[in-house]
DNA sequence: TTGTGTGCAAAGCATTTGCACGGCT
DNA sequence: AGCCGTGCAAATGCTTTGCACACAA
């Protein structure tokens, strides 16, 4: 199963370093502008590659759509309930975490933590609005 | 925005109690048991109203399905990448992380954790295949 | 009686897949 | 030449919705 580079595959990968958090769909939009014969299959496809890979990170939060964090250093993440925006939290990766599951006789291999609240922007347009 | 009272809302809580980290799925078969004219859209909209008012918590992880967990203390889980299956993780939920997390400006209402590993059993099932 | 909940089927979305064609190697 | 990746459209699977009828209040 050797893998060809392909232009596709290659413009896709760029574009996702470009976006924040995209869903399938913003990397689909996005690469159109520079390459509008691609179809969505083949986002879908080299998507799930690179998260095969593990050059691309899916992220699944109660929302439908997945989105996608390129980056190679674990964190953390929260959802704001309100904008539905996703952030990176700057909170070190637990590897305690993992030992202390691991001594309950489970392998881990990893652990996702996600946060639900509200972000500082809609806090304030919250206080904006009681004015 | 007062709620109905209905068999079918009855017989839906009851069952979920019953199972495991249920999928929609599960609970429309186990209730059709008891009450053949269930539809699966009723399932869907009373979990749906149970989860709004707290009483379900929904849990989403990588599948495509959803699953429930009936509980009132948060706690976390583990899903097993090979059979599947999701466990209760006996680990205190942490306020002190939702804390460390308001001190960088949002404001936390939860967080979900959710570890990826290889349950005992499945471990087991390995060392006796590589027998 | 009055409107909310139900059951059914159809619609909606996100994602995957089948197939013929195009382009690396 | 051989065959993997692509693009398109169709299929799939989970979930929601529209509608007429049933039933709790």
């Amino acid at each position: 199963m050797d893998r060809r580079e392909t232009v596709q595959r290659t413009i896709i990968l760029d574009t996702i370093k470009s976006i924040y958090h995209p869903t399938v769909n913003d990397i689909y939009e996005q690469v159109k502008k520079n390459y509008p014969q691609i179809g969505k299959a083949t986002v879908y496809r080299n998507v799930n590659l690179l998260v095969e890979d593990g050059l691309l990170r899916k992220i699944c939060i109660g929302e439908k759509e997945a989105v996608y964090d390129w980056d190679l250093d674990s964190h953390y993440h929260l959802r704001c309930s309100e904008c539905k925006n996703i952030y990176d939290i700057d909170l070190d990766y637990s590897k305690e975490l993992d030992e202390k599951i691991e001594s309950l006789g489970f392998m881990v291999s990893h652990h996702e933590l996600v946060f639900t609240g509200v972000c500082p922007k809609c806090q304030e347009k919250n206080t904006k609005m009681e004015e």
